[in-house]
DNA sequence: TTTTTATGTATATTATTTTTGACATTGTGT
DNA sequence: ACACAATGTCAAAAATAATATACATAAAAA
């Protein structure tokens, strides 16, 4: 899969949260401290689990903790919609 | 991390999707077949950013597609309480 | 009937996420 | 000055997601 552009604001929602560590944060979503420096630093992307896990942490839906950019590939969309209009109906 | 409870309606979207094959949606979401089959039948849970991906063609919303269980852990919650309440302010 | 098309499964391999353990830095408190 | 807490980083290992190839079945189409 492509490599991706997902942000977060874990490090705002943390301060918020009565300045809720790094530790704390990981104790609580049952991963290591290093995975959420990892994620909070867009190293990488979490499994959908571990998203949902800390998106419920501080009581906000997925999609106010994390953002995908979606950039579209123009090669790769005409492709499929060559392949779709072959194959369709 | 825990065995997840993360339940998803992809089936139901594709064939909403004037019957949209696992093989288009993995076309589009840039992956193979065999990863559609495997998170539509709750194998594994994906990474966050095919999770968007997919939502994304859709047009939903990551939490309309995929809905995650929270069960709590009273004894995991009471060591993170115990915790919090020794260390903190 | 024969041939596609869509779906599900199995197994091995690759890629990515997560863990573990260790160490450096910065800021705060004593 | 010393300890301590919070953050960041690095590298190797373990765990899990994703790929590749192949095969089976049922249903629709030819």
């Amino acid at each position: 899969m492509a490599k991706c552009l997902i942000n977060n604001n874990i490090r705002t929602l943390r301060f918020m949260a009565n300045e809720m560590t790094q530790q704390e944060l990981a104790d609580r979503t049952g991963v290591t401290r290093q995975t959420i420096v990892a994620i909070e630093n867009g190293k990488y992307s979490p499994t959908l689990e571990l998203a949902f896990r800390i998106s419920h942490i501080f009581g906000k839906p997925l999609n106010e903790v994390f953002s995908f950019q979606y950039d579209e590939d123009p090669v790769l969309n005409k492709k499929i919609e060559d392949k779709r209009s072959k194959t369709k109906d």
